[in-house]
DNA sequence: TTCTCTTGGTGACTAATGTCACTATCTTCC
DNA sequence: GGAAGATAGTGACATTAGTCACCAAGAGAA
């Protein structure tokens, strides 16, 4: 039995080597090779906070499986969504925080089971002076979440709750990849720093016009 | 008369070696001297569009003399005031989307005369992988953009517009070094995608609060 | 079953912000 | 000086979003 469960968690559990041929194809092959030398997993649960405001880094993470939200915290607490990464992303802010040793403003917590790849900081200066693919991704990460933070900036300054209701839900749909989404609406209302009440009578609304089903529990998203 | 125009003009345009051991005396010989030997100087008027919504980058700018306000356009033409930038500061976006190839969604305008060091972008490659004074300089300019962004973020998220006001001309003040801020209420509704009766109503009472004096055409800034 | 908790719906009210209309003052240009 | 334009002040009102109070339905536990 012993023997069964230890087969088990190997065969769900792959391997450096394997995550990173996978998810980082575009890698050159001495490059993978460094990192399958020098890199360790870290494994968290659903739930858990990988970093937060005030803390420091002591490696940069790539994320290799589940699924982490990003939220920007409030004078009082609140939790403002900014981004999901997923398997494949790389955690922008514990790049740059972690090559300057500064602290984040930023919390990021686990909604799966994840698991991250762990890159020591010494190496960071190696591998972007030795390997121009992997320059390439740090520099992409860094546009990418760049953009997103620039659409962000521009739905909470120029459009009206209803509409970045509706971009989030389309957001969940696409990244979420299913029309079920699993969320409740006050979940909604923190993300989006509103009220219960407003997304409420807003999503009915958008049920009114035949953009989704409200269920309890979740959201059938049509539109 | 003409000689003593080019004379005078000598004498108000540094080199670019002379710029760039002013400004970034941070960086090795070596790369200095790469960089006086391949880059180019461009000028702009005051009031002049340096990059725009959807236009490519033939080079990385870095400021060298003036100031340059960078926009996040909305969909009416809206313009959303992100962030200044001066000399010793390098504009991300140039470097990221030129790094890529990729469009960018920011205006930038030169609000004084201002002089840019024009850096080819194939050069980026090699200056990222020979210099580590410019990957450092690199990441530093991506990091303090994206918290930045973040900043203002929180501002539009979490905070109400009398706050929003404060925050914007205290930084004016801090930037600008100056308690006179030269500006119209009408711009300042522009910057905060507000109306000018709103901004001019949070005005009045801050200058009730002693926070500030109202003038025509400028603000004395107090607090 | 009954109790309790979570989730969601709704009306009434408040606060913040934006809009409209009008006025006043100062500047600039003939 | 007078006209026109830019800048700013202000009251009235509309709209959006947030808050409060309360209800109702479903889910799970004892």
């Amino acid at each position: 039995m012993l023997i069964f469960v230890i087969a088990l968690t190997m065969d769900n559990q792959p391997t450096i080597s394997q995550y990173i041929h996978k998810l980082f194809p575009q890698f050159e092959p001495a490059l993978k090779e460094k990192l399958i030398a020098n890199c360790t997993l870290k494994s968290f649960q659903a739930g858990e906070i990988l970093m937060q405001t005030g803390q420091f880094f002591r490696s940069t993470m790539l994320i290799v499986e589940g699924r982490v939200k990003l939220y920007r915290q409030g004078d009082e607490g609140e939790e403002f969504f900014l981004y999901y990464i997923q398997p494949g992303d790389a955690c922008a802010l514990s790049m740059i925080c972690a090559a300057k040793q500064e602290t984040s403003e930023i919390t990021a917590k686990a909604i799966e089971d994840t698991v991250a790849l762990l890159i020591p900081i010494p190496l960071m200066d190696e591998l972007m002076r030795d390997y121009k693919t992997w320059y390439y991704f740090v520099i992409e990460t860094y546009r990418s979440r760049y953009e997103e933070l620039l659409q962000m900036i521009d739905h909470i300054a120029f459009k009206g709750m209803d509409e970045r209701l509706e971009f989030y839900l389309k957001h969940q749909y696409e990244k979420l990849k299913t029309r079920q989404l699993n969320i409740t609406h006050q979940e909604i209302a923190n993300d989006l720093n509103s009220s219960r009440e407003v997304i409420s009578r807003l999503l009915k609304k958008m049920e009114q016009r035949g953009d989704l089903l409200l269920n309890r529990n979740y959201i059938e998203w049509i539109k």
